[in-house]
DNA sequence: AAACATTTTTAGTTTTGTCTAAAAATATAA
DNA sequence: TTATATTTTTAGACAAAACTAAAAATGTTT
C-alpha cells in the first residue's frame, strides 16, 4: 500500500462519515488539491484491490478492508496527535502536519505499543475518537454549539475544524476541551453569540459556534 | 527532498566513513541493492542540487550540504531507535527496520523535542554515536574484540553489524552493551576466541569478535 | 602496447502518480 | 423535450525512479 493509495483511502473515510451515497470524484479531488481525473485513475486501482466499490459515473464508496485499512490509519493519525501533545509538548494546532507522516509508517508493534505508552487514549487532542487496534471507535454523543439551547450547561468536547488558525483562536479566546460552556443570548440580526465559558463573558460569530462540538452535563 | 534521496545520500555518507576517495556508483549500487545505472541518474540529480560532487568515472562525494542532510537522517533514525527501545520496550534487533522509516519525517522541532524527551542520549541501542541538533557527532575511541590483546579486560560497547540475526546471537549469548570481556584464549587454527563474558567462560569464532566494539576499562 | 576483463555510463523502457484537453455522460433549465 | 450546463471519464503527456541491454571508459594481463 503505497502513501498515496493510504491518503486516498482515508479521505474517502471522511468523506463517507454521514453519506449513505457515493462519494464523487469530485468531492476527492476538490478535498485532497488534486483533479478529478486523477482521482478516477487511481479509485480504478483501489477498486483492483477490493478496497473501494467503483462504477463509472456512480462515485465509490469503502469495501470492509478499504474501510479497515482507513480506519488504522486514521488510528495512528491520533494515536501521534496525543504523543506530541502529551509527551512532546506540542500544542494542538501544530500536530496535525507532523501526524500526516506519522500515520503512514508501517509497523504494527509500533502502533500498539505506543497505544500502551499513552494508556490507551480514546480521543485526540481535538476531541476525536481513536480507533482500537481492532478498528472499533467509541460512540461519544457531542453536538454542535450551534445547535445547543439559550442557559443549556455544557462542556466544550471537540473540534469541527481542527484548522491552525481556528485552534489558535480558541486558544486566544481560553476555550479548550473542558470547558465549560453556556449560551446567554443570540444575536438576531447576524446569528452571533454571547456565551460565559469558565465564568468568562465572551461574543463568538455563528461560525465558531458551528465548529465546537459540546455535550450536556 | 525525496525519500529516495535521502536514502541514497545516507548510503553515501556511510561509505564515506573511513574513505578518502570518491564512492563508487557500484558500491552505493550494492549497498541499496539497486543497479549501478539507476545510481548514476540519481547521483547526477543530487550533483545538481549541490548535494554531492560527481564527475564521470570519479565516483561521487558529499559537499558539506549534503553531508549536513546525511547526519540530520541519521541523527532521526538514531534518536527514534532510542526512543523505541527506551520508551516502548522494543529489542535493539528490532528497531532498524522501523527506523528506516522514522528518519524520514521531517519536522525540526519534532527532531529536537524527541532528543529533549530521551534526555540527550549521546548514543544508540547499538552504541553508535547519535549527532547534535548542530551535526556534531561525539568521538568515542572504540577498537574491534578481534584487535584487543589477550587478558586485556574491556568493555563491550558497540556493535559493527547490526543485523538481526547477530544482535539475536549476542542476546543469547548474554552479551550487551556495557558487558566486561576479557580474552582468555586465542586458538590458533581458526583464530576463535575464549572469552570471560561478565565472569562467564565462552567461545567465540573470529567473526564474532571482528563485530564487536570494547573500550579499555 | 595490444587484448581482455571490469566498471561505468548512455539509451531506451517501464511503472506510478500526476496533469491538461477533449469527449462522453449526467443533471438542470428553458 | 430539447438545449445548456456541469460532472466525469478518456486520451495523451510528463516527471520521478527504477530497470535491461549496449556502448564507452578504465583497469589488468599478457
Ligand atoms: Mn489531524
Ligand atoms: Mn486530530
Ligand atoms: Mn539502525
Ligand atoms: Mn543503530
Amino acid at each position: 500500500m503505497t502513501y498515496s493509495e493510504e491518503n486516498y483511502l482515508k479521505v474517502i473515510y471522511h468523506l463517507s462519515i454521514g453519506n449513505t451515497k457515493g462519494i464523487t470524484t469530485n468531492a476527492i479531488a476538490n478535498e485532497m488539491d488534486s483533479k478529478p481525473s486523477s482521482v478516477t485513475d487511481m479509485v480504478k486501482k483501489l477498486a483492483e484491490k477490493d478496497l473501494v466499490i467503483y462504477k463509472k459515473y456512480q462515485g465509490v464508496s469503502l469495501t470492509d478492508k478499504g474501510r479497515q485499512h482507513a480506519v488504522m490509519i486514521v488510528r495512528k493519525h491520533r494515536l501521534w496527535e496525543v504523543f506530541l501533545v502529551e509527551k512532546l509538548d506540542f500544542s494542538w494546532d501544530e500536530v496535525h502536519d507532523v501526524a500526516e507522516q506519522l500515520e503512514h509508517i508501517k509497523s504494527e508493534k509500533l502502533t500498539d505499543k505506543l497505544d500502551e505508552f499513552l494508556d490507551f487514549p480514546t480521543e485526540d487532542p481535538h476531541g476525536d475518537p481513536i480507533p482500537d487496534r481492532e478498528g472499533k471507535i467509541a460512540k461519544v454523543e457531542k453536538q454542535l454549539l450551534s445547535e445547543t439551547e439559550l442557559h443549556q450547561k455544557v462542556i466544550c468536547v471537540g473540534v469541527k475544524d481542527s484548522s491552525a488558525s481556528f485552534l489558535q483562536y480558541l486558544d486566544k479566546q481560553q476555550i479548550a476541551l473542558g470547558s465549560s460552556i453556556e449560551i446567554v443570548s443570540r444575536e438576531h440580526f447576524d446569528q452571533s453569540l454571547t456565551l460565559k465559558v469558565n465564568d468568562r463573558q465572551l461574543s463568538v460569530s455563528y461560525k465558531i459556534a458551528a465548529n465546537l462540538f459540546v455535550k450536556t452535563v
